[in-house]
DNA sequence: CGATAGTTTGACACAGCTCAATAGGCGTGG
DNA sequence: CCACGCCTATTGAGCTGTGTCAAACTATCG
């Protein structure tokens, strides 16, 4: 390597080099000076699974991109029931701008890592980009259509298909690498049993009973109750209903 | 009135005077410059209960402020069996930005009023215009946070809890003058029992049923079906269970 | 290999659904 | 003004899908 690619390369900080955030997230929208200054604000951090990201009604202080893992958001009630309102994979961008506090609970269904920078830094670069906005705008707008889509889901689709439409939803999101539409699909289950009832509006048995009848059926093969192979994407979009 | 005013006044469009939309909506972004222009290509148009405005799968060719009245925004499965996904009133914004095609249906819950534009008017202007980007960026938020709410409604609630929050929704928004916190509202039920049903996730009979234990209990009354009256706010809100 | 947390399975209860009949609101026409 | 018909809402009776409670099973890890 000469000196002269090392001047080029260092256009973009080596923090955000390999960064799929880069590509398909948020900091997409900005050039590579605008880049060199969040990165100087910014950390990386590993998260172990569990732990609380952001509280409800808690003030929040920084955004955050998802590298890896998938983080849950859950709304609870007052006696304590919780339900899930929606999952984040990489690349998105977690955090609600414009509001100084959370209306909801951001945990680590897996081990994730994180990229972190302070709201301040952020809602500056959004006035003086407004691609930066743009991006936000897209990708708020794609949460929304999808918030739908599961409004759906919740209201109107049975216990079995429910957690058809669950498993295809992973299935779907899980592959870094992009929807590759293979008949068989594997994966890890980012959630227990316990978080798979709360973002279907269901109990743990009724959601036990009818990942035990799509396994019969042989929709899916499940190892170590967290290892399921989709058998064929297509019968289990089919049992989802729509 | 003198000359000098009618000039001054002239400013801003006449069709532009006294709306909504240009201080809480979408239309407050603009110059009055921009307002011209926008104005010479929009319409208003009144919508009788039950047209649809825009199909599902749809070529959407322009966007709308809700001025007066109801839509609801809906989904329906392949067998028929229909969600209602979400409801604007005045001074919402009516459209999907950057997408061609509509992932659902929008149709006039009552007598509607819309001022429209053509899609291409508010791109172009969008590119121009980073504040009217930041507003409809807002708007979506915003959305984001009902479509959530109502998620926890949908997913985690019982049929009375559910009807409860529809009522508490309805009297929350009905009211164009804003959210005056009294104890008594009245209002017209924008939807039918189906419609409420549809977006409760729940059948017409349970949707009566509940209505009609919330009457008998004294929180409302109802007279011709649709007129209510919340006899307490404070006990609705207890009843919906948040 | 025991402890612990998560999962599955079974038996039963009940909230909300289905089907069916009745009642009420409202426009039309005599 | 009443009679009729249509549409929407209410009420009732019985059924069923999903919840509740309890026990057994399985994976993981010290």
């Amino acid at each position: 390597m000469t000196i002269r690619q090392d001047i080029h390369n260092s256009e973009i900080p080596v923090l955000c080099q390999s960064c799929e955030a880069r590509h398909r997230g948020l900091c997409g929208a900005l050039e590579p000076s605008q880049l060199v200054v969040l990165a100087k604000q910014s950390w990386k951090q590993q998260v172990e699974t569990g732990s609380e990201l952001v509280g409800d009604a808690e003030k929040v202080a920084s955004y955050s991109n998802v590298l890896s893992g998938v983080i849950k958001l859950s709304k609870t009630l007052a006696d304590g029931r919780q339900q899930i309102v929606g999952l984040q994979f990489a690349p998105d961008f977690l955090g609600r701008p414009f509001k100084a506090e959370s209306a909801l609970n951001a945990e680590a269904a897996t081990e994730v890592s994180l990229c972190s920078f302070p709201k301040a830094s952020i809602e500056r670069m959004m006035k003086e980009s407004p691609e930066l906005e743009h991006r936000l705008l897209v990708q708020t707008l794609k949460e929304l259509d999808e918030a739908r889509d599961w409004m759906v889901t919740l209201g109107r689709k049975t216990a079995s298909e429910k957690v058809a439409s669950f498993l295809l939803l992973i299935a779907r999101n899980i592959d870094p690498a992009g929807p590759a539409p293979q008949k068989e699909v594997v994966f890890d289950l980012p959630l227990t049993r316990a978080d798979i009832a709360d973002f279907l509006g269901l109990t743990i048995e009724t959601v036990s009973r009818q990942m035990t009848i799509l396994r019969k059926d042989g929709v899916i093969a499940i190892e170590n109750n967290r290892h399921v192979t989709v058998r064929d994407m297509e019968r289990l979009g089919r049992r989802a209903g729509d």
